[in-house]
RNA sequence: GGCGGCAUAGCCAAGUGGUAAGGCGACGGUCUGCAAAACCGUUAUCCACCGGUUCAAAUCCGGUUGCCGCCUCCA
C-alpha cells in the first residue's frame, strides 16, 4: 500500500510516487527570526515532523530541508528597536527556535539553511530570470514579471486580471505591474546588504527557498510544505521563480497545514493573543501538544483552549498510566493456568495484533493521525482488558501479548513522537507539578493516607470516607488497590 | 468584490458512494466496605437546509443559510 497525500496544487489526494524510487526530497519553509516562535509555529513543525518520520518508518530515505530566514524587514525593524545588528537578532532566535524545537522532542532535518549563507546562489539565480527576461532592473531592485510566467496563479488559484481588478494592491511606481514581486531590493542606510550587479542590496523573501531548496534537493522537489498562509504569495512566488528559471516542475507534491485559533479567534499580534511555545510549555507537556495537534487532521483549523489541551492532557496520562501497569505486570510471577475465558483473550488478541496494518493504513491515507490516534485508543482498551483479566497473574500467553502491545506503543509512538518518556518518570512529574498547583506535599496527603487506612483496618468507615472526600475537595483522588492506597492529582 | 475551505451526538473529532471510528462527558453494570481506576454496556435511525444523480449519498451534482481563511507581513 503506497501513501497517499493531498497536493495543494491539484486539489486531490493522490498516490505519493518519489522521483527516486525510495527517496524523499522534502522543504519546509521555517521561520523568520525576529521573535519567539509560537504555537502555530509549533503545529507546522510537528505536523511535518510527524510526516518526516512515517516516510522514514515507510523506509524512505529522506532528506528533509528547513530553513532559517535571517534577512528580512521584520529583523531589520527589531534590530533597530534593540539597537543591535540583524546577525545578533536572527543567531538569537535561531537558538531559541532550536531550544523550543528541542523541547517539544523533533527530530533535527537533513540540513537547516540560512538565507545570507546562500546570497552568491541568490543573485546567480536572478541574473538568470533577468537574462530569460522573466526579471526586469528598475533603480537598485529587481522585480519578476509575473505577466511573463504563464502558469502564474496556478497554485493559489488566482487569475491575474482578476487580481489587479481587486486593486488591493499598493501601486508601486518602480513596478511594471502592482503584482510583480522583489527578487532584490536596494538596501536603505543602516540595513544590510550585500554587493550585486544591482548595487548595493539585499534579496526579496521568495527567492531564498528557491535557491535552496534547489541547492539541496535538486530543481524538482517531492515534497514542499509550509502553513496555508504562505501558498500566496510566497509559494506562488516560489514556483514562478524557480519554473521560470529551470523550466521544469519545481515541486510534485505541495502540502499545507492548517492554522491555530487561540479560542476561536485567529491568532494575530493585533489581537493580543500570540501564544508563544515557551508560554505553553510551562503549563503543558509536550507531548500534551502533539498529542492534541495529532488527534485533528493536518488541514484542518484547530482551536486552542484550556479546556482541548485539558482533554489531550487527560488522554497523554491514561497512555502513560496503561503503559506503567503494563510493565508493572511483566514483572510479576508468571502462572502456568488461568481461568480466564479463552474468547476474551483471543478480542484482545486481535486487536493487539491487527493494531500495526490499521495504524499504516490510516497513516497511509494523507497523514489521517486522528484515525490512527483512535486505533491507539483500541489498542489501550484492550490492553486495559487484558490487564484486567490477568489480575496481576499473568500466564505465558498474556505477558506475549502486552509485550507485542508495548512494543506498539514504541515504534508506533515514535512516529507520533509521543510515549518517549519513561511512564513512572512521567507519572511522578505529574504528581510533582499536581502538588505545586494544589499547594500541598506528598508528606502531609501519605499522612493522611496512613491515617485513613489505620481508619479502614478499624472498618471506621466514616472517618475514612471524610478524610477521601477532604482530600478530594482539595483535588486529590484516593485509590484502594490490592497492593495499597495511591493517589493522585485530579 | 475574487478565490478557497468548513458545517457530523452535550463537547472535541475521524469518515469523500455501501449503510456513522475514537476521545471527553453522562447513565447502567462488574469490581469495591463505599468509592476511584479499569473493564463491559447504553448514549447520532442519522451527518446545516432544500432539490437532484444512483440499486445505494454524511460522502457526488445544483441551490440556500451560517462560519472561517486567503487576496497585505504571517506557520
Amino acid at each position: 500500500m503506497s501513501i497517499r497525500l493531498h497536493n495543494t496544487l491539484t486539489g486531490n489526494k493522490e498516490d505519493f510516487v518519489p522521483l527516486h524510487d525510495k527517496k524523499v526530497g522534502m522543504y519546509v519553509c521555517g521561520v523568520t527570526v525576529y521573535d519567539l516562535s509560537h504555537i502555530g509555529h509549533a503545529r507546522s513543525a510537528i505536523v511535518f515532523d510527524t510526516i518526516y518520520r512515517y516516510f522514514r518508518y515507510c523506509g524512505y530515505e529522506v532528506t528533509f530541508v528547513r530553513n532559517f530566514t535571517d534577512v528580512d524587514d521584520k529583523i531589520i525593524k527589531r534590530a533597530n528597536e534593540e539597537g543591535v545588528d540583524t546577525k545578533t537578532i536572527a543567531e538569537k532566535y535561531i537558538s531559541e527556535f532550536n531550544i523550543d524545537m528541542g523541547k517539544l522532542g523533533l527530530e533535527k532535518p537533513s540540513v537547516e539553511p540560512r538565507a545570507t549563507d546562500h546570497i552568491p546562489e541568490m543573485i546567480r539565480l536572478i541574473s538568470a530570470l533577468v537574462q530569460k527576461g522573466f526579471a526586469y532592473q528598475s533603480g537598485g531592485d529587481v522585480f519578476f514579471s509575473v505577466q511573463k510566467f504563464k502558469d502564474y496563479g496556478k497554485l493559489s488559484k488566482r487569475d491575474l486580471e482578476e487580481m489587479q481588478a481587486g486593486a488591493r494592491v499598493e501601486i508601486d511606481e518602480k513596478k511594471e505591474n502592482p503584482l510583480d514581486f522583489a527578487l532584490w531590493k536596494a538596501s536603505k542606510p543602516g540595513e544590510p546588504f550585500w554587493e550585486s550587479p544591482w548595487g548595493k542590496g539585499r534579496p526579496g523573501w521568495h527567492i531564498e527557498c528557491s535557491v535552496m531548496s534547489q541547492k539541496y534537493l535538486g530543481e524538482t522537489l517531492d515534497i514542499h510544505g509550509g502553513g496555508r498562509d504562505l501558498i500566496f504569495p510566497h509559494h506562488e512566488n516560489e514556483i514562478a521563480q524557480s519554473e521560470a528559471a529551470t523550466g521544469k516542475t519545481f515541486v510534485r507534491y505541495w502540502v499545507h497545514n492548517g492554522f491555530v485559533n487561540i479560542n476561536k479567534e485567529k491568532m494575530s499580534k493585533s489581537l493580543g493573543n500570540i501564544l508563544t511555545i515557551r508560554e505553553i510549555l510551562k503549563d503543558w507537556h509536550p507531548e500534551v501538544l502533539r498529542l492534541f495537534f495529532l488527534s485533528h487532521h493536518y488541514r484542518s483549523p484547530v482551536d486552542y483552549s484550556e479546556d482541548s489541551f485539558g482533554e489531550a492532557q487527560k488522554g497523554l496520562d491514561r497512555f502513560y498510566t496503561t503503559i506503567h501497569e503494563i510493565q508493572e505486570e511483566l514483572k510479576r510471577p508468571l502462572v502456568s493456568q488461568s481461568k480466564v475465558d479463552p474468547t476474551a483473550i483471543e478480542n484482545c488478541r486481535s486487536v493487539i495484533e491487527s493494531f500495526p496494518a490499521r495504524f499504516e493504513e490510516a497513516m497511509d491515507d494523507d497523514f489521517n493521525t486522528a484515525q490512527a490516534l483512535g486505533y491507539f485508543y483500541d489498542l489501550q482498551t484492550q490492553l486495559n482488558s487484558l490487564l484486567s483479566l490477568s489480575k496481576g497473574r499473568p500466564t505465558e500467553e498474556m505477558i506475549s501479548m502486552l509485550k507485542q502491545g508495548l512494543n506498539h506503543f514504541s515504534m508506533k509512538g515514535w512516529v507520533f513522537g509521543l510515549f518517549r518518556e519513561d511512564p513512572e518518570r512521567y507519572l511522578a512529574q505529574r504528581k510533582k507539578e499536581g502538588l505545586k498547583r494544589l499547594n500541598l506535599t506528598e508528606q502531609t496527603i501519605l499522612q493522611l493516607i496512613e491515617e485513613r487506612n489505620l481508619a479502614r483496618k478499624a472498618k471506621n468507615w466514616k472517618r475514612a470516607d471524610e478524610i477521601r472526600n477532604d482530600l478530594l475537595s482539595k483535588g486529590v483522588v484516593l485509590e484502594d488497590t490490592p497492593s495499597g492506597t495511591t493517589w493522585k492529582v485530579k
